[in-house]
DNA sequence: CCAGCATACTCAAGAACATGACTAATCACG
DNA sequence: CGTGATTAGTCATGTTCTTGAGTATGCTGG
């Protein structure tokens, strides 16, 4: 239910193609939601069937044919609709947070490579995130860009994912140090 | 895949039924995964079928006859293979962000409602996590706790639970402030 | 005394999500 | 000159998660 809006929302950006977008849900830019190309083909799909969106080809003389979407003015009904709906609260679910859980009844070597792996990992993100908040704010400043701009969404939901990955990497070397300092007194 | 494994970590804190174990996964309590109760007596069942676990009956008198289960050695060894395969790093999916980049398409006051909601759930669950800290670690520091304990891995996940919460808070009280002084300026 | 909540669990069905394989053209690199 | 990456998408299958309903007993508040 939540990735019809999820698509709608990033559409809000401006026209974008399926492949686009499924660039976008990939990896890395995920930072309010993810997909894979698959789903979101079949989603777009449904969302123009149901006027939620329209597509238009765009042929290219070097590319293949590419469909861009836009929001139509239902989709923007069905958006508001959304926001209305109450939130189911969100949860944790992460095999790493799994494994730490378990780490009095495993080898606690194989998790703290784990959090090493996560940390690093994380710390790219981060590096992203102010990568993608730098160029969306452009020569402004934060305060400035948010009081201004008339396209906050994405700069917001990316500072939320931006502070998610620097405490992933605090909790992870924070673990991670904790389980080594055990280890080596307990042997 | 993952809500198996859940489990078993879940059991290693000790015997537990089905029922109990629906507690622990539901709302609140779900510091490291979630789930509902039908999801883990079918999870059980499987888990018992392929001999990771072992239940037995315990009857009652004045309550319905429940089992309870542990975690077997195959079933250790499961948990020691799940740590050592790759984690597929963790997603954000969550509704609320999704309104929050669509913001600028909606009305921004929907939003904030939504946000200020968020931020005392939010909230709550600090306050919940904060106690079920404080009653692992006993009379002892954290520190103290964590170099000591024979079982911490719980202890962990809900610290990393309560920072995740703490800064859900900050982010949608934050959010909903910028969107505040933005309405105001622009009516 | 009975309505409602807590314990303890089951069944069925559908929506959402993940996995893997496949087409087909262009461009850059060595 | 051909290997691999990029653009642009499709099809099929399977697992996981959610939704909704149902069973049965006992304890607790008004």
């Amino acid at each position: 239910m939540a990735l019809k809006h999820a698509v709608l929302a990033a559409l809000l950006t401006g026209e974008l193609s399926g492949y686009q977008l499924a660039k976008a849900f990939d990896v890395g830019v995920a930072n309010f939601w993810h997909a894979l190309p698959q789903q979101l083909y079949a989603e777009l799909t449904c969302l123009e069937r149901d006027g939620l969106i329209s597509g238009r080809d765009v042929v290219q003389d070097t590319r293949p044919t590419k469909r861009l979407f836009t929001v139509t003015d239902p989709g923007h009904a069905e958006l508001q609709r959304f926001t209305e709906a109450s939130t189911k609260p969100s949860f944790m679910r992460d095999d790493l947070v799994v494994m730490v859980h378990a780490v009095d009844g495993v080898d606690p070597d194989t998790v703290i490579a784990q959090l090493d792996e996560r940390a690093r990992f994380a710390a790219a993100k981060v590096e992203l995130f102010d990568g993608l908040l730098a160029r969306m704010r452009g020569d402004r400043s934060e305060e400035a860009f948010l009081a201004e701009s008339d396209r906050i969404g994405p700069y917001l939901t990316c500072l939320r994912g931006r502070t998610f990955e620097k405490e992933n990497v605090a909790w992870c070397e924070r673990t991670a140090a904790i389980l080594r300092s055990r280890s080596t007194i307990h042997v």
